[in-house]
DNA sequence: TTGTATGCGTTATCAC
DNA sequence: GTGATAACGCATACAA
């Protein structure tokens, strides 16, 4: 290779390759990108040339001039709550296997700064999943206009999106209860904007309501594990006998509270979480509506590339089913 | 705007703007990136009519001209391990500060993908954080050649890294538990490639060594809950009465597979766990070695940022402390 | 089968 | 202050 078409310090281009395999840059993107057009030999040079130079293709380039980025966005409402390390890990898989490169933003539950982020990655990436959005949806309806979308946990008609429905797990979180004596049932709220939230105490709803149970509720003012601490003060002023949590973090909190008042649970009080995220890990096991989050993530990112690929999945709903796993935070009421 | 420059369904261009504002694209470039160089009017007046059309510069085009991508690559081996999402979050809040974009790569743990993230985000970001990498030196240093990298728990003299010293908290664990009356401390091991984890039984070696006190070694397969709980029959036969882990996540199998064994914590055994990311919520609460995660991710995107800023920071080493937090897990030895 | 020329959207250099 | 124009590195019609 001459020094003239070799810079040092920089990462070889193809016109550097070209020449040192003396070919044109064309053959050397072929050579890449279309190899059935070269002959075995020469894309052999080729590749030959190019390794011992440590040349690749610069993925910025080639989307500049394809407009393929090769790039997703993942946005989720904070990366520290343990529902989302499971769906992020998933999402990450997918898109690695079909050779897409994901931009991470967490917004940190705030509404202004997923905005921030999603103006951010237009025009940076072919598409971008949208996690538990706090967005209006109108807001989001228009970012969905300027590119493709997928939305997890969150329900708008016309948008492709994965929904984790309750329902199963919940019916039978409320079967589990009812079974177990308990007529008089707390809800711990999670944030209102959250789709998962309005499902999960909507589904909680009808399900008492169809067995004639009793339904208070709880404000959590977030869903974390002080937050769910400080509501058991609130949960006990009820008088309900079994509380079920809008998430585990939130439910963990509340066994600590619990534990610190000196209510003995399930002896006094049952308590049921959501997503088993945490659940095998705390004293007692948490009973919990587990949801699969991992294959949540899979499956928006097959969805979105998908839609990439010109099927038309634009009205998409992807339904994954939670259900009941029992351990032992819940017992029969009144034991206590 | 005329028709005649404005394509729909795609983003506008730099150029469809320029039309419509009646300057050069010269212009429209300086209104965004260097307005100083404009007279007010025509910034004011350019970016209205940006506004109006919805135009946002395109990263990657700017990235492409001016070799700044405004991206970086963040690796790890598992986000789904509870240490590693606060520090996503710390890296993601620091990157975005910087008007930075963040690749998200999870390898699973495995050299070879850790290996083909890295080649794949080459030439697509300015720098990239390696995160607990799982790669041989050698390998490390050659990526290191091709762009910036800073370290994060792995220490290679003449990289820029951050590290998360167990000295003080595993110093403070094993005093705490020598004024318990422990004499025979087992460490139950985590990935051998792992730095955090040679570290760590360094720390510990020295310590017990300096006060005269046994220690024996327990085998687990991975930081995994599940092989905490495998490992326990193997922590009993070790005849120790205490247990140090290599993370929160293994002590919290073991508590697990102990409680299962009937055996109580602390009477007849003390675990120290370490990284608190899970501590408070155990049971019983764990005493762990605590380490700032969050805080280690933002150092580290700040230190890559200051080398791409050219800053002299090659050998930089950005220690953070770690301290020992006493929760319920450890008591007096002998005291069951 | 391979080479030539052009464009992707932007910024930087050099005029004016 | 502002405009024309050449890169940036690659892919792709079109030619040969």
């Amino acid at each position: 290779m001459s020094e003239s078409t070799r810079r040092r310090g920089a990462a070889p281009t193809i016109r550097e390759v070209a020449a040192a395999a003396r070919v044109s840059r064309a053959t050397v993107s072929r050579a890449f990108g279309r190899p059935e057009l070269l002959r075995p030999a020469t894309v052999a040079h080729v590749r030959a040339v190019a390794a011992e130079l440590g040349y690749l293709p610069n993925a910025v380039a080639r989307g500049l001039s394809t407009g393929r980025y090769a790039t997703i966005a993942l946005v989720v409402p904070d990366i520290a709550n343990p529902f989302f390390p499971p769906l992020v890990r998933g999402a990450q898989q997918a898109a690695d296997l079909a050779g897409y490169g994901v931009f991470l933003g967490d917004s940190d539950e705030d509404p202004a700064r997923e905005d921030a982020l999603l103006a951010r990655f237009t025009g940076q990436v072919e598409g971008v999943v949208l996690v538990s959005s706090r967005l209006r949806a109108a807001r989001v309806r228009e970012h969905a206009e300027r590119r493709p979308v997928v939305l997890v946990n969150r329900d708008l008609a016309g948008l492709p999106r994965v929904l984790v429905d309750p329902t199963r797990g919940m019916t039978e979180a409320v079967d589990h209860l009812a079974a177990l004596g308990h007529r008089r049932i707390a809800y711990v709220n999670g944030p209102r904007t959250s789709w998962a939230h309005q499902q999960r105490r909507r589904t909680l709803r009808r399900a008492t309501d169809a067995r004639g149970l009793e339904l208070v509720t709880v404000d959590a003012r977030r869903p974390t594990y002080d937050a769910g601490i400080a509501c058991v003060p609130d949960l006990l002023a009820g008088g309900a006998t079994a509380a079920v949590a809008f998430d585990d973090v939130l439910a963990q909190g509340i066994l600590a509270g619990l534990a610190e008042a000196g209510v003995d649970v399930p002896g006094d009080l049952s308590v049921v979480g959501c997503d088993d995220v945490v659940a095998a890990t705390t004293a007692p096991p948490l009973t919990t509506v587990s949801a699969p989050a991992g294959q949540a993530g899979r499956a928006a990112v097959d969805l979105l590339l998908g839609l990439l690929g010109n099927d038309d999945l634009r009205d998409a709903r992807y339904v994954v089913d939670t259900r009941l796993v029992v351990r032992s935070s819940t017992g029969p009421a009144g034991a206590g």
